[in-house]
RNA sequence: UCCCGAGUAGCGCAGCGGUAGCGCAGGUGACUGUUAAUCACUUGGUCGUUGGUUCGAAUCCAACCUCGGGAGCCA
């Protein structure tokens, strides 16, 4: 018999059919009428199915009543319409089949009330609860939005290495790839020092996990004009925060022929497509989100996707935060970075909706973006949204082969070791610009998930790795 | 990494100087087309670790570890 996952046997029109349904006990309740009630999930929704099972069914003293919360269970049965109150229809079970008990002593799951930190220490189990099950399909339908964008408007999704020889990308700390004995490194002197020999490691050069897919998208962008990267990305940074990790996933279109102004009409077409096709598709998870982890995500994603971004210089940015009356712990002054409480104040009390950000003084940076005619600032953009803050970063790219070699003598970066970069501008140059989405950020912007580790399966984080 | 706050039964928490308690879970029994079912009884803890103050420390102090909130770095 073919299996039927639980949404489907959930639906009124299952009722008559004889299916066969697999999955996970959530709780059991006994009737001495003579009948056990199981709730059934299998994560292909968040509600669960409620399996009757009669006293008269082989294995009913033997197995059935020692059914815990944790059980793993196959259940041939035929769905019939529910005389209860909280469901339409439920599976009157014919066998009952045990694949696996789950000791209650021991089985640290309950059906009440346990902490997101709790179960971080069980990320192997927390996927059976209610949130994350949601989690993980809230990401996936993100996962989905995000790739059907991009590829419906002829994107090609390329793939960036996730190791990488350019120990300089600039974009923070990075974590060292080697295959060399740690206990015994091979060195070499250089100018007095004794230094690590490279050329005996496996590249014969020392790598890294990569910090962001950008140049290689660039590359690919500048043969195929639209393209983006979706991959892992690597930040060695001891940052203890809601919203770091060390692992987390970046999506990162690059378009060729596209200056700053597309580059955010592209950022802020994406991210409405990505928030209603969430809405428009997990509406039972998103219900879950609204009520139990904060009241106004429905809300704010609708008011989103119906609203036009705020958008708004740096310079103009930093004219409201002066004017305003609120108090900031840092002061604001133009060519200074924005504070985390000042781009929250935007987004959160001035506009009440995401903004964008954009023409930032050049001093504050990278050496990549595009100059301004006006010598002082740099065509870069940050979406900034509500509660999260930052989750769109990009620019467009400097495409001038002298302006780009004077802006990397100001970073202090070694212009041999770009030679490819600088190829691109000497080769058919040509306008260009891209972002970076922070996957993550935007699963906790859409689910209101309040910690970053809770968005993501198995979260890496200073001093944690255990899954 | 910095500034706050917290670590007490499997989980959620109370106790804040005199030697440990509640709810849930677990166990036993009762009841029930039940809905995080309900009711009664019951098992369970070197109070994060190490050291100090004290006649006496879960309670006060210090260091460390872990977690949370905020900051920096950024996505």
């Amino acid at each position: 018999m073919r299996r039927t996952n639980v949404i489907d046997a959930l639906k009124a029109e299952a009722i008559g059919q004889e299916i066969k349904l697999c999955g996970w006990v959530r709780t059991r309740r006994d009737s001495k009428q003579g009948f056990s009630f199981l709730e059934v999930n299998d994560g292909s929704c968040l509600r669960n199915i409620q399996v009757i099972a009669a006293s008269d069914l082989p294995n009913y003293e033997s197995e059935i009543l020692k059914i815990g919360i944790g059980s793993s269970v196959e259940v041939d049965g035929v769905v019939v319409a529910s005389p209860g109150k909280e469901q339409a229809t439920e599976l009157k079970a014919k066998t009952v089949k045990v694949h696996g008990f789950a000791d209650q002593t021991s089985y640290p799951l309950q059906k009440k009330g346990t902490s997101f930190e709790f179960l971080r220490t069980i990320a192997h189990l927390r996927p059976r609860t209610n949130t994350f099950g949601a989690v993980a399909r809230v990401r996936n339908e993100i996962c989905r939005s995000i790739h059907n964008f991009f590829l419906s408007r002829g994107f090609v999704y390329v793939h960036a290495p996730i190791i990488t020889g350019s120990d300089c990308e600039g974009a923070g700390q990075m974590f060292s790839v080697t295959n060399l004995d740690l206990n015994q490194l091979p060195s070499k002197e250089d100018n007095g020092h004794k230094k690590v020999d490279y050329e005996q490691d496996f590249f014969g050069k020392p790598a890294n996990l990569t910090v962001s897919g950008q140049l290689e998208a660039e590359m690919y962008a500048m043969a195929l004009t639209n393209v983006y990267t979706f991959g892992p990305t690597f930040r060695a940074e001891n940052s203890n925060t809601s919203r770091h990790l060390a692992e987390f996933w970046m999506i990162e279109p690059e378009m060729a022929f596209c200056d700053l102004q597309g580059n955010m009409d592209t950022a802020e077409a994406f991210l409405k497509t990505i928030f209603s096709d969430v809405l428009k598709n997990c509406p039972e998870d998103m219900a879950f989100f609204n009520e139990r982890i904060d009241k106004t995500v429905i809300e704010t994603l609708k008011g989103i996707v119906e609203s036009k971004f705020v958008r708004l210089s740096y310079t103009e940015a930093v004219d409201i935060l002066t004017a305003s009356k609120e108090s900031f712990e840092f002061p604001v002054s133009w060519g200074t970075d924005l504070q985390s409480e000042h781009e929250r104040y935007l987004a959160e009390k001035h506009f009440k909706s995401p903004v964008i950000v954009y023409n930032y003084p050049r001093a504050i940076k990278s050496f990549y973006m595009r100059l301004n005619e006006d010598g002082k600032t740099v065509a870069a953009m940050d979406v900034l949204v509500p509660k999260v803050g930052e989750i769109i970063g990009g620019s467009q790219r400097e495409e001038r082969l002298d302006v780009l070699e004077e802006r990397m003598k100001e970073a202090n970066l070694k212009p041999e070791e770009y030679w490819f970069y600088l190829d691109l501008r000497r080769f058919g140059t040509a306008p260009h610009a891209g972002f970076g989405l922070g996957l993550e950020r935007t699963v906790q912007f859409v689910t209101g998930m309040g910690n970053i580790r809770d968005v993501i399966p198995f979260p890496r984080t200073p001093k944690n790795l255990e899954f």
